[in-house]
DNA sequence: ATCATTGTATTAGTCACTTAATACAGTGGT
DNA sequence: ACCACTGTATTAAGTGACTAATACAATGAT
């Protein structure tokens, strides 16, 4: 459980991305129990507060459930961290390619760029 | 020339960014003297200090020249302006493909994605 | 020689983010 | 009934980014 965390953006911003990740990747089920605020807290090495910020936001989204006084769960909703999941994917691919875009590179150049790098990786 | 600043980070990292891009893309030439910083500040709707502070670091890079007195103009080394492109996008394409892994894309996955993304835009 | 323009530097103030130290009310287990 | 734990709220302080308003020395055109 390792919360990688940079200060070239706000802290609270960043924990959003990573606890949506734990959710998408399954680290945190549907359905089940998160750690409490302080304890999430610590484990990133940020303020209770910071990450209570975080983590509001994210029942704003519809993610996860607070009960009041009794901790916070993951959605039971699979559908929904799916449909989540997908718009999340969907928004990284188009963003990539308007970067590249900008960057003077053809669709069709970047689809060959990628591939070529993938088959870098393999090896 | 449109400056599409955001506010979910720092305005001169932003601002680094895209005057590489207008450096990359040819929109500021290889050689060719850029506007005053006032100029440039303004057009971006920035403060003088905060434009100053992007073109800093890109001096700082090497992509752009200071004359102290009489302006600035863009490296006339197109090789090294080719392989700061180049180095760009093999980042964004390793960021991209690291952040479809963190999402549980393999690298087939994404790739089929993409394409299929890109055949749909075609459209 | 004059003068507008250049990059650069300084100082001060505002704002968002973050931390820190508390405090409170409700819950659940003992 | 007690008590540790829960989310939440508040206040104060510190920091970095950004703006604003200047100032200065050097250049280049006139």
């Amino acid at each position: 459980m390792t919360w990688d965390l940079k200060s070239d953006r706000p802290l609270y911003t960043q924990l959003i991305e990573q606890i949506e990740l734990k959710i998408f990747s399954g680290t945190y089920p549907p359905g089940s129990r998160l750690p409490s605020v302080r304890d999430m807290a610590q484990e990133a090495s940020v303020n209770p507060n910071t990450m209570q910020r975080a983590l509001a936001k994210l029942e704003e989204d519809g993610l996860i459930i607070t009960h009041r006084t009794s901790g916070r769960s993951v959605t039971e909703d699979k559908e929904m961290i799916k449909n989540s999941k997908s718009k999340l994917a969907r928004d990284q691919i188009s963003e990539f390619i308007e970067k590249m875009q900008m960057l003077g590179f053809e669709k069709q150049e970047t689809l060959i760029l990628i591939t070529e790098m993938l088959e870098e990786i393999k090896k």
